[in-house]
DNA sequence: TGACATACCTCATGCTTTGATGTATACTGC
DNA sequence: GCAGTATACATCAAAGCATGAGGTATGTCA
């Protein structure tokens, strides 16, 4: 994963599977449009590097969380779909959960964060 | 950071440091004390290894983030007590605006999590 | 004497991201 | 035809960070 504006990329240590599920989750697809997709859902926020969406899913493969089948189209190369398992699906709630006992935990330690939104415009002057 | 109920420790990979800035915001502290006060403060769910407090430690200083002292007890080892620079409690304040922005992009991607507590006791049944 | 807690430090190992490189197809502009 | 860009897969060396074990030393308790 890599950063956009800030340093968000090498935080991303753990998280890249569990985002992965997440976007398989509404069906499948193809995985380069499961990068792209991660990009347009964060807003730019987060990109997946190749080099970490590859290894990536071929991990979450043998672990028997998603399957891949080839699909070819009559113009371009072809695809590689990928598609939730039972298990993934059952792994991706484990994995959310695990995800909000982080955040939780993570903020008891550094503190209560104001939820204050910064204004995208300039309504006051 | 090592897991203690689930594996939440692997998903630290880039967050330590904030972890060790937040806790000395709130005055000088030695390291061994800094890792016994994240686990206290995460109620047990983060543990910190001696072989990443030391070296985050260490790199803090370096950066200037934060400041070391000797200090010698009339009983016991001495202790390195370290503590917040200028500099340091700036990068706090950017680093939790980090976070925040992290925590967002991720939960985007993952979709709305309901905020649901599990009940500490058996309240019903 | 042994076990345990405090308190510092180092290091091999392994996992994951980064960033570059490679292959191939298809479209666009020159 | 050729260059550039986008799609779409894959691999690999390098770097970063946590893990877990090991080492040193002091102090307390049984």
């Amino acid at each position: 994963m890599r950063p956009r504006n800030t340093e968000l990329g090498e935080l991303l240590k753990g998280h890249t599977p569990t985002l992965l599920l997440a976007v398989l989750r509404d069906g499948p697809l193809h995985g380069y449009a499961i990068a792209r997709e991660i990009e347009r859902r964060s807003k730019e926020a987060l990109r997946l590097g190749e080099g970490s969406l590859y290894p990536a899913l071929r991990t979450l493969e043998q672990e028997g969380l998603i399957i891949s089948r080839w699909e070819t189209q009559p113009a371009g190369p072809a695809r590689k779909v990928y598609a939730l398992t039972e298990t993934g699906a059952a792994e991706l709630i484990k994995r959310m959960r695990s995800w909000r006992d982080f955040v939780q935990a993570i903020e008891d330690v550094i503190g209560g964060i104001p939820h204050v939104q910064q204004p995208t415009g300039t309504l006051s002057g």
